[in-house]
DNA sequence: GTCTATATACCGATAGAC
DNA sequence: GTCTATCGGTATATAGAC
């Protein structure tokens, strides 16, 4: 019954991951949590410290993976166009990994950062500059339109967002409206690039719009 | 003092879907709801019922709203294209003017729909068929590339959702990171449509991708 | 219809034995 | 390090006077 720490903790923040992705900050209950983790709540006090420690914690790790698996796929070089469809890509399949963390992402997006310590929203702010350089630079290579790429950017990551975290929601879709099949992982992420770079229409000889 | 019922519903409806916005059902508490209807707390489950009642109320009249707008951009007819333009812009438009909306619509893609009535589900399925009959009419008459149409329907909403909850914390952005400006309202919408349509990528002659 | 005062339950956090 | 038992605060909801 004596484990060292660095597992509790990993099964503490595995099993909060999952309750705050499933109920948000507010929602989540530490008993849950605790009772989800096979642990005693009293030692997950005693592990983390409180309720909002356990959070900023599971956000911290969470951040961890993303921005690794992002640095990962950014190394590589090529176009501009191969660069940006690898990191949608390498996204979407990161966020197929951390399922929680699109869910936990947009709770906090739609509660305007409340409870986002300075540490996450400048990651958070980092990443965006990451893939802004991206844009501006695909733009310059005459690649890419000259368009916003902060909002650009913006939609990528809601698109993103919101397709990992409605991945569970979808085969209920589908009793109501049967039918329809769904592209997952790496190609939900070919769908968004392919998307983002071309739009669904068709164009036509001497069309302005 | 003797309002009749109608006011102090819209009143208390109003703070509600403000506050369930803000913090999320589980989070919201409802004596600041009640006063921030200015209303008392007695008063508020004497009109509505009880905080369940109250969070389907706020999004049966939101989706009411939301609706009520859709159904007049589709109207007018023209080409998809057309269509659908005048469908984002409009749908931008709308969540300017509920704010709230797009803020709680994402905590419930989130948990799951875990909140969600029945009634309000079917809603959403029935806005998703008529958006993705309109994708598939674009097809049909040539305009538009035969992608997956509900799953460009889910990148449409999602973004959209996204871009009109982060509105209010872009400023916070652009202060870490200056420089920045961002549409709003029907431009955003505009912007969105016109990505959706054409994507971000420059064609040349004799390229496959 | 309106308000005060309160019942009842729950939840985050900790004391303290082992 | 681990667990039980419990405190103290707070939230939903209602009883009951007016």
């Amino acid at each position: 019954m004596n484990e060292r720490q660095p597992q509790t903790r990993q099964k503490i923040l595995d099993a909060a991951s999952s309750v705050f992705a499933d109920e948000g900050f507010a929602g989540a209950r530490v008993d849950v949590i605790a009772h989800r983790a096979g642990v005693n709540k009293a030692m997950l006090y005693y592990h983390i410290g409180n309720k909002q420690a356990l959070y900023a914690a599971v956000l911290s790790r969470n951040f961890d993976r993303i921005e690794e698996e992002l640095n990962r796929t950014l190394v590589m070089g090529g176009s501009a166009r191969e660069q940006l469809q690898a990191l949608i890509t390498g996204m979407a399949r990161t966020l197929e990994s951390l399922p929680d963390h699109p869910r936990i992402m947009l709770r906090e997006f739609a509660s305007g950062g409340m409870y986002l310590q300075p540490e996450v929203f400048e990651r958070m702010a980092r990443l965006l500059g990451t893939v802004r350089d991206l844009l501006t630079d695909g733009v310059r290579r005459g690649e890419f339109r000259a368009t916003d790429t902060v909002m650009t950017h913006l939609v990528l990551v809601g698109a993103s967002l919101f397709l990992s975290a409605v991945a569970p929601l979808r085969k209920q879709v589908s009793t109501i409206d049967p039918g329809i099949e769904f592209p997952q992982g790496a190609d939900l992420g070919e769908f968004v690039a392919d998307l983002l770079l071309h739009g669904i229409a068709i164009e036509r000889i001497g069309e302005s719009t």
